[in-house]
DNA sequence: ACATAGACCTGTTGGC
DNA sequence: TGCCAACAGGTCTATG
C-alpha cells in the first residue's frame, strides 16, 4: 500500500484527528515490529498533546509537546485506523495485528461531551515501525538524515534529476527507488512515471545527463510524469480513503489507474504492444519495450 | 562503488 | 474444493 501519496493520503486522515488531542496512553502489544519498540515509548507519549502530524518521504512524524517526536513507518503492510470511543456503547473491536493503540482525549474547548478516541496501528507483515527521537534533532536522526528531495516539492526538475544522476550507470528504475535521490517514490508509481514519460526502466540512469537537448527534454518530461503520477494517486486516495474508520487503506483506488503496473502480457494502451515484466533491482518491473525508450 | 541476493513477516492469489 | 508455490506497496544487511 503506501508509498508518497498513500502515507500523505494518511497523514491528512490523521492530522484532523490528532492535533490538539492528548495521548491518554499508548497501549503496545508486543515487543516491537520491525525495531524493538523503544523501552520508554508509552511512557514518553501518555499525557502529551499533539502538537501536529506531518510527513516527511514515507515517514509519518508525530509531534508531541514536550520535545519527542513519534516516527511511524507503513512498511508493506501498516495502516491507522481511527475509531470513535462512545460513553456506553461497547468499544469497536480490536483488530488482528493492532500491534500499537492511541488512546486520545480531545481538547476540552473543541468537544463538549468529552469524547475520546482510539488510534491503532495494524500491521500483517511487521515491516512497518514505530520509534520516537527528539523533536529538535529530528532532522539529523539516521533515517531522515540521508532522505533525497520531496517530488512534489519545488525541487524535482529535469535539472535536478540531471545533476542526480550523472554519471550513474544503475537501471533509470533503480536510481528512481533510491530514497536518498528522491524521498517516496516506490515500485508502483516509478513504473507509471516512466510508462508517463515513455523511459525505459532498463537504460542507465546517467544518460538522462547526456549533453545536449534530447536528454534534458527526457529529464524534464520524468520529472513531470513523476510530480503528475503522484498527484494523480492522491487525488483518488483522497477521496476513497476519507472514511477512515472504515477502510484500512489497502490496495483498491488508485489501482483502476494503472497503465502499466500489474498489467504483464496486457495491450499497452499506448502503443498496443504487450507490457512486459522483468525483474530489476530484485523489484518487478512493469514497462512496454515498444514505446518505452 | 556497485549489483545482487537474502532477510524480515503474513496474507492473497493463481495454477494444478 | 484444496493444496502449495509464488508473490506483494519497503528497506536493511551481507556478499561478491
Amino acid at each position: 500500500m503506501p508509498e508518497l501519496p498513500e502515507v500523505e493520503t494518511v497523514k491528512r486522515g490523521l492530522a484532523p484527528a490528532l492535533e490538539g488531542a492528548s495521548v491518554r496512553a499508548l497501549h503496545l502489544h508486543r515487543e516491537g515490529l520491525r525495531f524493538p519498540f523503544p523501552p520508554n515509548l508509552a511512557l514518553l507519549a501518555a499525557g502529551r498533546r499533539i502538537i501536529s502530524v506531518a510527513r516527511r518521504a514515507k515517514y509519518l512524524l508525530i509531534e508531541l509537546e514536550g520535545g519527542q517526536t513519534l516516527i511511524s513507518h507503513l512498511g508493506m503492510s501498516g495502516s491507522w485506523r481511527v475509531e470513535e470511543v462512545r460513553p456506553n456503547a461497547p468499544l469497536p473491536p480490536k483488530l488482528k495485528h493492532d500491534h500499537a493503540v492511541l488512546l486520545l482525549e480531545r481538547s476540552a474547548a473543541a468537544e463538549q461531551n468529552g469524547q475520546n478516541f482510539r488510534v491503532s496501528y495494524n500491521d500483517p507483515r511487521r515491516f512497518g515501525f514505530l520509534l520516537a527521537a527528539e523533536t529538535a534533532a529530528l532532522s539529523s536522526h539516521p533515517l531522515l538524515v540521508n532522505l533525497g528531495i520531496e517530488p512534489l516539492g519545488n525541487a524535482l526538475s529535469g535539472a535536478f534529476l540531471q545533476a542526480a544522476f550523472k554519471g550513474k550507470k544503475a537501471p533509470l528504475k533503480t536510481a528512481l527507488l533510491n530514497q536518498n535521490i528522491i524521498a517516496g517514490l516506490g515500485n508502483i508509481y516509478v513504473c507509471e512515471a516512466l510508462w508517463r514519460a515513455r523511459l525505459s526502466p532498463v537504460r542507465a540512469a546517467g544518460s538522462l545527463a547526456a549533453s545536449g537537448q534530447k536528454a534534458a527534454a527526457a529529464a524534464a518530461d520524468l520529472a513531470q510524469s513523476i510530480r503528475s503520477v503522484l498527484e494523480d494517486a492522491l487525488a483518488s486516495g483522497g477521496s476513497h480513503l476519507r472514511n477512515y474508520t472504515q477502510t484500512d487503506g489497502s490496495l483498491g483506488y488508485f489501482q483502476h489507474s494503472f497503465q502499466v503496473y500489474g498489467r504483464a502480457g496486457e495491450a499497452c494502451r499506448r502503443c498496443g504492444e504487450l507490457i512486459e515484466n522483468k525483474t530489476i533491482g530484485g523489484r518487478s518491473s512493469f514497462y512496454c519495450g515498444a514505446c518505452q525508450k
